[in-house]
DNA sequence: CCGACACATAAGCACAGACTTATTTCATTA
DNA sequence: TAATGAAATAAGTCTGTGCTTATGTGTCGG
């Protein structure tokens, strides 16, 4: 869960790739493999690298494990771009309509 | 500018550490060097890969180029992570205190 | 000009990491 | 309980990349 792991985790293309089908929505490993020439170990390589990030939580269901978004991993990020807040004044505002409506 | 550049260009540690120094002020290359033990042409390629990623650029001074954070990079993370804020409702009071924070 | 200095580029090396095939683990079901 | 099927682990290969030393480029002061 340290930003090293998640940065190294993001910046494989397979990984981001399987990262948004899961921000989309749940998904077993097998289900992932589709579209992506992929081998099922190199499938379940990444799926550890973005668990051991944090960005990543599983959930065994019989055989199947299924895979989910893991919000602290995001969380994480955004703390750590947080402190740069410095350099994006003008997006700051953005942030709080965003939060706001966020709220209810 | 590619998500991909500036995320590989992050999930270097020693780049990281550049990146973090030049959000507190502007240095040439000289001087991010202190501290660090690593050498001139190292340092030089580093502040390459941030650059391209459009993280950091640069401004010659002389024989000194001068380094500070490009705010371009920073939001295309911001942009990035907005995708995902479907995940972050959990942390919005962290975020919030953030905001409040740095709003001062 | 010429020496020194700041930085960039070149070339080569060594390690990290993304992939493969083969095998193992574990749960389901016939 | 044997067979099947999903996923993890093992082991090996090959590419990418971060480092080094050596050299090139450009700028300043004497």
């Amino acid at each position: 869960m340290t930003h090293d792991q998640i940065f190294k985790a993001l910046a494989d293309p397979t990984r981001r790739t399987i990262f948004e089908r899961l921000a989309t929505s749940g998904h077993n490993a097998s289900e992932l493999r589709e579209g992506l020439s992929i081998s099922q170990p190199a499938m379940s390589q990444h799926l550890s690298v973005l668990r051991s990030a944090g960005l990543v939580r599983e959930q065994r269901q019989g055989r199947f494990v299924n895979y989910e978004v893991d919000p602290d991993g995001l969380a994480s990020i955004g703390e750590w771009l947080a402190k740069y807040r410095a350099y994006w004044p003008a997006r700051i505002d953005d942030l709080k309509t965003l939060l706001k409506d966020m709220d209810q």
